[in-house]
DNA sequence: CTGTCTGTACAGAAAAAACTGTACGATGTT
DNA sequence: AACATCGTACAGTTTTTTCTGTACAGACAG
């Protein structure tokens, strides 16, 4: 895990299962954020590194091939939840993770809604525009008004709702969201 | 994918085609909700049917086992996402999308974010205590204090970002979201 | 230039997840 | 009561993902 070599067996215990413990309960709840426990692992075994780790570090502490170390720490770095450092002359790629969760939060959450949402709201236009076309095309075919007017319902309703996403995103992008609701809460007094 | 039969070929085609844009692009999109790629199709299926689906429906339209349909149908309901509908004297189960994609949303994440906060939550207590023990139990010993210290200053700081995810959470929870983020901005004048 | 060390591409093995067909319990019908 | 019909448990198969060992390109030291 890291130093504490210098302190008695039982006390080393004592540190390593209370590590141990949160390491893997962050792993566990990775799947929020689409990664897999071993890389999950990973991430705990960098939070508690109280200095940059090289990949074989890492292969060491996880035993686990370094291939998996290198691939599984690029998707933290692409997540940014950790950051490649550079120190002086290291011959080595040094990492560590990046310890502003509210930043982590808001950085993951943005990239992923608004992917999804570029798409879904792309799709939604294209597929309304061809409805209202067609319609309009076929005036009186009361089958088809019928038809279209239901499914473009359900894209407005739909569009209505991105349209929100999109300004939720935006108060994670910008930060917003800290002054809707405060990282602290005022002192009780 | 449903009626139109008395349509001519053709509007069919543009509807149809229409459709699938946007089911595609939802049921891809899906895994945001860690959901895979054939129960994200399942749900686009369901968003454009209008009126409740059987097991049976489904299968035909999905072309898949009728017991994938029953653990995908499952899975959607357990996210909330479709709702189980009961109709009459029906033989079979009916199920729906729940169409208030605002709620979804909530549900969804207040439901995800919870479990692993709370997980998270207690493992970090824990632990802390365990290690602030430790150090009061071992008074002196340089060595030991700065790595509780060390360890605990990020526990604290884990614990600080819980916290404030609580009330995000919250936010999700009571709809006071919808407050912070109205669903629809005032119209223009 | 030669030799050494580092990170990763790639192909194959191992593990996990998705999917299916069969079988069966539960419920409703005759 | 016997008979149908529905949903799902379960075991086995297929597909996908994860993980590993080997090999190699690039950077650097001597």
């Amino acid at each position: 895990m890291e130093q504490a070599k210098e302190l008695p067996r039982e006390q080393q215990e004592i540190v390593h299962r209370a590590r141990k413990r949160i390491i893997e309960s962050i792993g566990q709840n990775m799947d929020l954020y689409g990664i897999n426990l071993s890389i999950g692992h990973l991430y705990g075994l960098l939070f508690f590194q109280n200095k940059p780790m090289t990949l074989d570090e890492m292969t060491e502490a996880m035993r686990m091939s370094k291939t998996s170390m290198s691939t599984g720490v690029r998707t933290l770095v692409d997540l940014k939840m950790v950051n490649k450092v550079w120190e002086k002359g290291a011959r080595k790629d040094l990492y560590e993770v990046e310890m502003d969760w509210f930043q982590t939060f808001a950085d993951f959450f943005s990239l992923k809604w608004r992917k999804a949402l570029e798409i879904n709201m792309h799709a939604m236009r294209k597929s309304k525009a061809e409805l209202l076309e067609l319609a309009r095309a076929n005036p009186g075919v009361e089958e088809l008004e019928r038809l279209v007017e239901a499914d473009v319902a359900k894209m407005n309703e739909a569009i209505r709702y991105y349209m929100w996403l999109d300004r939720f995103i935006e108060t994670l992008e910008t930060g917003a969201i800290f002054d809707l609701v405060p990282r602290d809460l005022p002192e009780e007094s």
